[in-house]
DNA sequence: GGCCGAATCGAAACAGGATTCGATTTTAGA
DNA sequence: TCTAAAATCGAATCCTGTTTCGATTCGGCC
């Protein structure tokens, strides 16, 4: 045989969003592509006809996750709300979205970096693929840089519009940003929490570790 | 040749500080027996003479890292502080110990259930390490979930005592060390913000996250 | 001075996973 | 129908990293 029958023929867009799964599942390195594959009822072989190799569809992984996650935060961003009414949406959205597992959630996985790089360094020996993958693999995490930016540029402008109370905004956005991700390494469907709940409470949190203190304001 | 000259033989100890390092540098995977023997001048052959396998390196890399962490902050914990001065302290241990690197940082690294998970799973097959390997590794689980209590105690106890405003402390627990161990990932020696001064937000802002509001509180 | 265990090493054996390849089957059109 | 491109597959190949092995050195000690 050689062929699936009659089955419906998977897409890169399956593939990528199979992948995904798995990833948030097993963790980078313990994913095979054959795990993969077999999400979508493939053989390893096949994702090869999809994509040039296992880093690129990582980094395909990745950037999607990314660009969605970047989009609906713009959006936020974006609105007229006050600066804590956006941080509280953007906090809720990015939490959700890594209890909702998928893709963004995969986006920030730690150890992603070392990885990206190593797995590199190791095979691209100067070889066809690796001036592509140096380029996206920058371009990825500039637009991860971009993603924090956005947490980053809200928190200054509460913090000068004396909505927060004097931070370190660079800092205290990365604490927030990993206070977020390392969620996704102990949520579980189903635990005490939901989703939402968790969103809650972390929404609820920061906004009080940055609430103005009496100096300013008086609610 | 065969061994090293005059050369002053390594122990376990120097090995697991060694491997210490190079898992923080490198990240798990991307880290190889070769790159931990190098760092003591040994091949990966030698490093076998010391531990069992990989798997069981690390593992003693973990527990080591977690030991000393815990002794560190049940001490903070036991003193006489309140909570609110202990928890900083904690924090402060914490952080620092992040920034400086070393064991404790890689104790917590993410990824890392699913990779000893996956690494069990894929060689003892049923065989002799086996039984030890998946005990130890539990063990440690145990233990980390250990370390995460101490911390949760503080809190609850603060919120019991009015120190701090009614939290979830399961959940914030975990948003704090997220952000800790979030720190490994980004912080570099020679930044901006020494390890110290990240010490300081971060105690300063999960000290404002949890402070009672008018309610109870005066300052 | 010779013996033994500890510590090393180089080379070879293994393993497991990524990637390639040639063959095969579908499907959409001309 | 017939054909070419797309999508798959199984098997073979490659690579890299781990682990094993036998030989060799060191150091200390009787």
């Amino acid at each position: 045989m050689a062929r699936k029958p009659a089955d419906q023929t998977v897409d890169r867009e399956d593939i990528l969003w199979a992948a995904a799964e798995v990833l948030h599942r097993n963790g980078y390195e313990a994913t095979t592509m054959k795990d993969i594959a077999a999400q979508v009822n493939l053989t390893a072989a096949s994702l090869y006809h999809h994509f040039k190799n296992k880093d690129f569809l990582l980094l395909n992984v990745l950037e999607r996750g990314l660009d969605i996650g970047i989009a609906n935060l713009e959006e936020i961003a974006a609105s007229d709300l006050s600066n804590a009414a956006k941080l509280g949406r953007m906090i809720r959205y990015h939490v959700m979205s890594v209890t909702n597992n998928v893709a963004i959630g995969s986006a920030m996985i730690f150890e992603i970096r070392p990885l990206l790089k190593a797995n590199a360094d190791r095979r691209y020996g100067g070889d066809r693929f690796m001036e592509e993958f140096s380029e996206r693999r920058s371009r990825f995490f500039a637009r991860r840089d971009y993603f924090e930016g956005l947490f980053r540029n809200v928190l200054l402008a509460g913090v000068c519009a004396g909505e927060f109370r004097q931070v370190d905004a660079p800092t205290v956005t990365r604490a927030m940003l990993g206070a977020h991700n390392w969620i996704g390494i102990w949520y579980r469907d189903g635990g005490r929490l939901s989703g939402e709940e968790v969103a809650n409470v972390m929404v609820d949190t920061w906004l009080a570790a940055l609430r103005a203190t009496d100096e300013h304001n008086r609610e």
